[in-house]
RNA sequence: GGGCGUAUAGCUCAGUUGGCUAGAGCACUUCCUUGACAUGGAAGGGGUCACAGGUUCAAGUCCUGUUACGCCCA
């Protein structure tokens, strides 16, 4: 047996930090497809380079090394692969911020100085939250470990971008865009995160040209936006305003003049009814303006200031001048009155400035073709979403998706391939560099300033990994990938657009099932936030207790899709847990078989049924059940019931129950059920380390090599999956199964006695057994010493037809009567718990009753329901008649 | 404005296709340092399953409506 010796304390943090190493060194994560098998594939969504580890992080890859470790057991030929990503805005961002302090702005040093800049930053920082995924025990093959602006995934970005640009569906045009004046971009819809806002609604007058104190009243939230307003629209059908169509008003303060038109776009309702259309800077007035041949007027500046178009205002910042605006159409007797409004505000969800609907050229892509096969794929089940809900609001957003704005006026990331000759105005999509004009050879050649959203390269990420658009048989093999998990608010940004890609470039969808995991918050239901100041740091939790303990509280409180709320102290159930286990195996070391006997091999147990007692039977039954119970909670996503499970069997059952009882084997001296017994708890601690080592993979690991169940060379990681539902098995083990459950309620009930009449824990005290039959009497004489040992008694008789000389407490179970031994007792307290009994059987009985005389319930109910409620009314007329003989043997 | 989610013990949550006496962890009460473990053991208290209707032999579970909170989209 080679078992080395368990310290008495369990040290997580040197021993995660030996196995992650080991683990490291021997290739353990690596992967390929030479390896052949079936193979089970998870990409990682790419954190950000400029990411730390925070507990939604921690979630989703203690989810997806989960199933990673689980299908690797199983032996699928598993492979995840990990990377990072560029982050374009974020990480410029960060950058700047380090260039401001030292009184730089990016234009300074110019583009190639500034990309530099982000290099070195990246490649000094970039790999921060990778190595807090390995503390957290992740397995992935970092060999394949991907960067979203490596060398092969900028090809696959070009590759596509040219592919797309030349079948019309990239196209560059002047729309209204998203603009965030902080980071001085356009931004796509989705970057626009909506925020309720207390917002105002302004009521201006415009006044009606050459009528002298006419003037139509219009609403707004953003006044400063009037300076570039080329008409007020009305509805058409709105009877109120029909006379207004075609009269000239006086913009106020600019006094330009401006048309009143008509267009069915105005709803009535909102307001006045009477809307000012700004062109320039909202999508609805830019429609109009296209429908009325309105001029657009852009009337701000990149950062949010107002230009020269703005009149007075020129060189105010949009807020100030909304604020300037309106004291002087107060002052000039136009502003009517102030409404409170609350609304939604577009904010840049990357420095939640507040964006600027604004008119811009940018590059689009057209989305609708692209969507098509992804609405079928999910409408046909072909991509499953966990939990289905999600299937929804999937289909709802690609059957209305919008062109996506591709274009972003920041310097990090992958430039647009787009090429103009100044010369002959000629433009296209090169792979290359080129220095020269195709068409008339000129070297006035430039690149697009531009830089790609961040997505278009993250959207190609499950294929490009492989290094497509190279074919090659990697490609091949893992692609698609199986299961792919990560949060809500993403769905958008990169699972859909992940499908479409798939479609369009590979002609197959990217993975079959996308489980998404609810948000981490903390205790009151926040999301965890920097701002806040309410995040709990994984690696704080890592280092106070241990990333098995962080790994197991996270899932065990995870149900699927639930958000999960937690704080620090939650996590002490998986420490305790790991504590548990640790306790249980250096129990189990302690317990050594005579020197001169052939010592067990626990690599090769050979167990004997035949000499087992009916905890033997009983354990192994439930080992199985577990395995069983943890094989479909894993196949369903139900993380939460597969820790559930897990706790349930390793402690209550093993420790609680089976190692409690063991103990009077092991501290006899009947070396032959000695051996059996150490046997099967080797057996089974081997399995049920194995079932939760996906869960928590350092403690098992070392566990299973202390106890001597792996060799040097060998890890749990590759050990075989407890396969469960041995049928014949549970055929043999199904009556000591029912025996042993009524024996631990009849230890329970005693107990109850001992407490009840509180007789201190450790003063033992003679237990008496009447059997309900003679069956009974058997299974129970065979066991006095292990029941004896649980209730601490003096002795316990076992007497089919015990009849107490006097009062004594008892208890009612499956198996028989139990008396208590006691001195002098409190007759009356002992009938007034036994009444409280009888009341409490007698009302059920009732219930019972009265339902099995409904014809209809025995006519409809299913053949089983009625079943066991006869069962049940027999069981509680039993009991009843043995607690009436109970309270008459009180006299 | 539209959609989705949630409401179960003091707290945080499970509860699968309706079917035994609605469960767990934490917290709480009492007792216990017995030979794995006090990061532990034993026993216990605590629930009108948000509210109002309905369907059904049977509803925490299904349907309708109401309220509260949260999220997403416009």
């Amino acid at each position: 047996m080679v078992m080395s010796e368990l310290p008495k304390n369990y040290d997580p943090k040197a021993i995660e930090a030996k196995w992650y190493a080991s683990w490291l060194e021997n290739k353990r994560f690596h992967q390929g497809h030479a390896n052949g098998g079936e193979p089970y594939t998870i990409v990682m969504p790419p954190p950000n380079v400029t990411g730390i580890l925070h507990m939604g992080h921690a979630l989703n890859n203690s989810i997806q090394d989960v199933l990673i470790r689980w299908r690797r057991m199983q032996g699928y030929n598993a492979l995840w692969v990990p990377g990072t990503d560029h982050a374009g805005i974020a990480t410029q961002n960060v950058v700047e911020r380090q260039l401001k302090k030292e009184g730089l702005r990016r234009q300074d040093l110019g583009r190639e100085k500034f990309l530099e800049r982000v290099w070195e930053w990246k490649n000094k920082y970039g790999d921060t939250i990778v190595n807090q995924l390995k503390a957290l025990g992740a397995s992935c093959d970092w060999d394949r470990q991907r960067f979203t602006m490596d060398e092969g995934l900028s090809n696959a970005v070009k590759e596509v971008f040219i592919r797309l640009y030349e079948k019309g569906l990239i196209y560059r045009g002047t729309y209204i865009i998203n603009w965030c004046p902080r980071c001085q971009t356009a931004l796509s819809d989705e970057e626009s995160e909506h925020q309720d806002t207390k917002g105002k609604l302004y009521y201006i007058n415009y006044p009606i040209k050459d009528m002298a104190g006419a003037s139509v009243m219009i609403a707004t939230t953003r006044p400063e936006t009037l300076l570039g307003d080329t008409a007020v629209a009305v509805n058409p059908k709105d009877e109120r305003f029909t006379h207004l169509i075609g009269k000239t008003l006086l913009l106020p303060i600019l006094n330009r003049k401006i048309l009143v038109i008509a267009d069915d776009f105005v709803a009535k309702e909102f307001g006045t009814g009477c809307v000012k259309v700004t062109p320039a800077h909202d999508p609805n007035d830019y429609q109009m303006g296209l429908r009325h041949n309105l001029e657009q007027i852009n009337v701000m500046t990149d950062d949010g200031h107002m230009n020269e178009h703005a009149g007075p205002y020129q060189g105010l910042d949009r807020f100030a001048c909304r604020k300037k605006i309106v004291e002087d159409l107060e002052a000039a007797g136009l502003l009517v009155k102030i409404e409170e409004h609350p609304h939604a505000v577009g904010h840049c969800y990357r420095c939640d400035s507040v964006v600027e609907p604004r008119l811009s050229p940018q590059w689009f892509v057209k989305m609708k073709p692209l969507a098509e096969p992804g609405i079928t794929a999910v409408k046909e089940g072909k991509i499953r979403f966990i939990p289905e809900r999600w299937n929804k609001v999937y289909l709802e957003w690609m059957e209305n998706i919008r062109d996506w704005c591709i274009s972003r006026q920041i310097w990090w990331g992958h430039q647009i391939p787009i090429f103009y000759c100044d010369a002959c105005n000629h433009e296209w999509a090169d792979r290359g560099k080129p220095t020269k004009c195709p068409k008339c050879d000129s070297s006035n050649v430039r690149q697009d300033e531009d830089v790609l959203d961040t997505w278009f390269s993250s959207w190609l990420w499950p294929f490009s990994v492989f290094n497509w658009p190279d074919e090659n048989p990697d490609l091949k093999f893992y692609y698609p990938t199986n299961s792919l998990s990560t949060a809500s608010e993403i769905i958008f940004f990169w699972v859909a657009r992940m499908i479409m890609a798939g479609y369009e470039f590979i002609g197959d969808l990217p993975f079959t099932e996308v489980y998404i995991h609810g948000t981490v918050r903390d205790n009151q239901g926040r999301k965890m936030s920097k701002s806040l100041g309410n995040s709990i740091d994984p690696l704080e939790i890592i280092n106070t207790f241990s990333a098995d303990a962080l790994r197991f509280s996270l899932l065990m409180l995870t149900a699927t899709g639930q958000d999960v709320y937690v704080s620090k102290e939650k996590f002490e159930i998986g420490r305790n847990f790991g504590t548990k286990i640790w306790n249980v195996a250096r129990f189990m070391q302690m317990h050594k078989l005579a020197p001169e006997t052939q010592p067990i091999d626990v690599r090769a147990i050979r167990l004997n049924p035949d000499s087992w007692s009916a905890d033997d039977w009983h354990i192994v039954a439930k080992l199985d059940d577990a395995a069983k119970v943890a094989q479909e909670c894993l196949e369903r996503f139900r993380f939460n019931d597969y820790a559930h499970v897990l706790y349930e069997f390793l402690w209550r059952e093993f420790c609680d129950w089976y190692v409690e009882y063991a103990k009077e084997v092991l501290y006899g001296n009947d070396e032959a059920r000695r051996r059996e017994v150490l046997q099967v708890m080797h057996y089974v601690f081997d399995r049920a380390l194995r079932l939760l080592h996906p869960l928590m993979p350092f403690l098992t690991e070392e566990l299973w090599h202390g106890m001597g169940y792996g060799l040097d060379s060998e890890t749990i990681m590759n050990a075989a999956w407890p396969k469960a539902d041995n049928l014949m098995l549970r055929g043999m083990a199904q009556p000591y199964v029912e025996y042993v459950d009524a024996k631990h309620d009849l230890i329970h009930k005693g107990r109850q006695l001992r407490s009840d009449y509180e007789v201190p824990p450790n003063e033992k005290i003679a237990f008496t057994i009447r059997p309900v039959d003679a069956n009974a009497e058997t299974q129970l004489r065979n066991d006095v010493r292990g029941i004896g040992q649980l209730l601490k008694a003096s002795e316990i008789s076992i007497d089919l037809n015990f009849a107490p000389e006097k009062a004594m407490p008892s208890a009612l179970n499956a198996l028989g009567t139990i008396y208590m031994s006691l001195g002098n007792m409190d007759v009356e307290a002992e009938r007034t718990k036994l009444q409280a009994q009888l009341a409490a059987i007698s009302e059920e009985l009732d219930r019972v009753d009265a339902r099995l005389a409904d014809r209809e319930f025995v006519k409809k109910a299913r053949l089983d329901v009625v079943r066991r409620s006869m069962a049940r009314q027999e069981e509680l007329k039993n009991k009843r008649e043995k607690l009436n003989a109970l309270i008459a043997a009180l006299g």
